[in-house]
RNA sequence: GCUCCGAUAGUGUAGCACGGCCAAUCAUGCGAGACUCUCACUCUCGUGACUGGGGUUCAAAUCCCCAUCGGAGCACCA
């Protein structure tokens, strides 16, 4: 039956539901939609031990979509409890927040974890009081060998008082790192070992990076306890995280039963991987910086957005690439072709085009004029820009490569040669007639005066360097296009230098 | 070893909660062509997927079971 004729059947039997049938037609467009019952409340919680990333914008990008459309609260919390080996940057804060009003989601509240352990610590003493969490002395493999044999360690079943008291002088500093933590009471047997009597303090005596911390502190919350509590102190109605974490769910939910409190909605999505960086670690990533590998955390190489924004990527392009994304639970590995599609949609209008030419070759024209060649700032938006040509130019390498003694082509914008010797590279000037292009189908190249500037173009895989036309030193942090060679943002620009950030294609 | 997730074209995604509008959406990529004084843009056309096997049913991408593959957790990392 074809749904016409369906249509008709159903009007006749029951046009009450033809509505019905109308609707599920047209498929929700960007994210799921949510269903909310109370106000919204989100956060997005990063460590700022690096600065964000690609990865970082997904949540960034997800959290705000949402609280944006259903008018709901978003919080950017720090989760900066381990001062060791996950140790803090701190310019990274600072760095969270640009980039986040950047990309458009200027968080409601900012939170940092390590302004608030006495908050964390209140809350562990009345678990302990509660029965919910023990002060463990096991030593690690000790306590990994009971606990994977699903047998409990001795201090499980200490009394709260003694829990207590233990607990107060790990708060005393008075014991060394690794000789005691506080452990969530779980059980012990669960048939999932993941979820077995975690640990939810453990003692750490290196300094908070943060002035304000310092070593107040000897005594940290992990993560899982840390954002379990502040996920509740925060009014958290719809936690968005990586399916990495469905078992810190898990974990988490001892607390809140313990506590009385209510768990928040909590959706999952696979783990990211982009093809173009390959699996770069942000330590990996601060160790080549301090190398000189990297020229910073902006180098055009990074998947940080500090170089994404460098480059010329806009924000809006990156939002909906991440919102595109969707919600799924599944791995996935993807290419960065789709952001640039969205970029260049958006700034292929407004870039305006200049040459460049990168290894550039002198070639000599016998018989032309001296010429000053109009070109079009944009093929379709007008404008003209001028560039003074003399009887020689530069013309890129790659071009040279091809070329054939005797062939005609066109010098854009400019007039037709034919070439009369590769090495050294001469040719004779034939004419100005665009019929060269339209019946002989003669090819077109780009060129740059010999008084040009001196451009170099960082990009993802490598440096270019060349000479490009006057004009483009007007255009600092605007995106331009080389023409024949691909988007780019003119970084800066002293005297007759510039440095461009390749865009993308 | 134990436990938990997931699987739709090259890539990403829609459809799956409620089986029939699905010979499966959209984007990107790729191919051909048109346009163009750029190899860009735009337009047109094309390309290509329900992991496998069973089951339930009049009907399965959708429900159930098994297998396979991929990922994650079992840290005093986040």
């Amino acid at each position: 039956m074809t749904p016409e004729s369906r249509a008709e059947k159903l009007q006749k039997i029951a046009p009450e539901l033809l509505e019905e049938l109308k609707e599920k037609k047209e498929p929700e467009k960007g994210l799921p939609p949510l269903e909310i019952n109370d106000q919204l409340v989100m956060r997005f919680a990063p460590n700022p031990n690096g600065p964000p990333t690609l990865g970082s914008a997904r949540g960034i990008v997800v959290n705000s979509e949402y609280t944006r459309k259903y008018n709901g609260k978003l919080i950017i919390r720090f989760d900066d409890t381990d001062p060791a080996t996950k140790r803090p940057m701190l310019e990274a804060y600072k760095w969270y927040l640009e980039d986040c009003e950047w990309l458009g989601a200027k968080p409601d509240e900012v939170v940092i974890a390590s302004d608030r352990l006495q908050r964390y610590y209140e809350v562990a003493e009345e678990l302990i009081r509660r029965g919910g969490a023990y002060v463990c002395f096991c030593e690690q493999e000790v306590f990994k060998t009971l606990k994977d044999a699903k047998k409990p360690c001795p201090h499980r079943e200490q009394e709260p008082e003694k829990n207590l008291e233990n607990w107060k002088k790990m708060l005393r500093c008075e014991y060394q790192e690794q000789e005691a933590v506080l452990r969530i009471k779980t059980d012990i047997a669960h048939k999932d070992p993941a979820i077995r009597d975690w640990v939810s303090f453990r003692i750490i005596r290196t300094h908070h990076p943060r002035q304000e911390v310092g070593d107040k502190y000897c005594v940290w919350p992990l993560l899982d306890f840390e954002s379990a509590v502040e996920d509740h102190l925060l009014g958290t109605t719809l936690i968005i995280r990586g399916k990495d974490l469905i078992d810190s769910e898990r974990r988490q939910r001892y607390v809140y039963e313990y506590m009385g409190w209510t768990y928040p909605k909590t959706m999952h999505w696979g783990r990211v991987q982009i093809y173009e960086f390959g699996k770069l670690s942000t330590s990996g990533i601060k160790k080549a910086i301090a190398e000189g590998k990297y020229i910073g955390w902006d180098d055009p190489r990074l998947p940080t957005l500090r170089a994404m924004r460098r480059r010329g990527i806009r924000p809006e392009a990156l939002r909906k690439f991440m919102i595109d994304l969707g919600l799924g639970e599944t791995d996935i590995s993807l290419s960065l072709d789709t952001l640039y599609a969205e970029n260049r949609k958006i700034i292929d209008p407004i870039a305006n085009r200049y040459f460049f030419v990168w290894n550039p070759v002198e070639l000599e024209v016998e018989g032309a004029q001296p010429k000053i060649a109009k070109a079009p700032l944009h093929p379709s938006r007008g404008g003209v820009r001028e560039i003074p040509a003399g009887t020689t130019v530069l013309v890129c390498r790659n071009d040279v490569d091809t070329l054939k003694a005797g062939e005609k082509l066109r010098l854009k914008d400019l007039y037709n040669i034919r070439i009369t010797s590769i090495a050294p590279l001469k040719a004779e000037f034939i004419g100005t007639d665009m019929d060269l292009v339209k019946k002989e189908k003669a090819r077109i190249i780009h060129w740059v005066p010999l008084e040009g500037l001196k451009v170099k173009v960082l990009s993802p895989d490598g440096e270019y360097t060349g000479i490009g036309e006057r004009g483009m030193e007007k255009e600092l942090d605007k995106v331009v296009q080389f023409e024949r060679f691909g988007f780019v943002r003119i970084d800066s620009v002293s005297g007759d230098e510039v440095v461009a950030y390749f865009t993308h294609k």
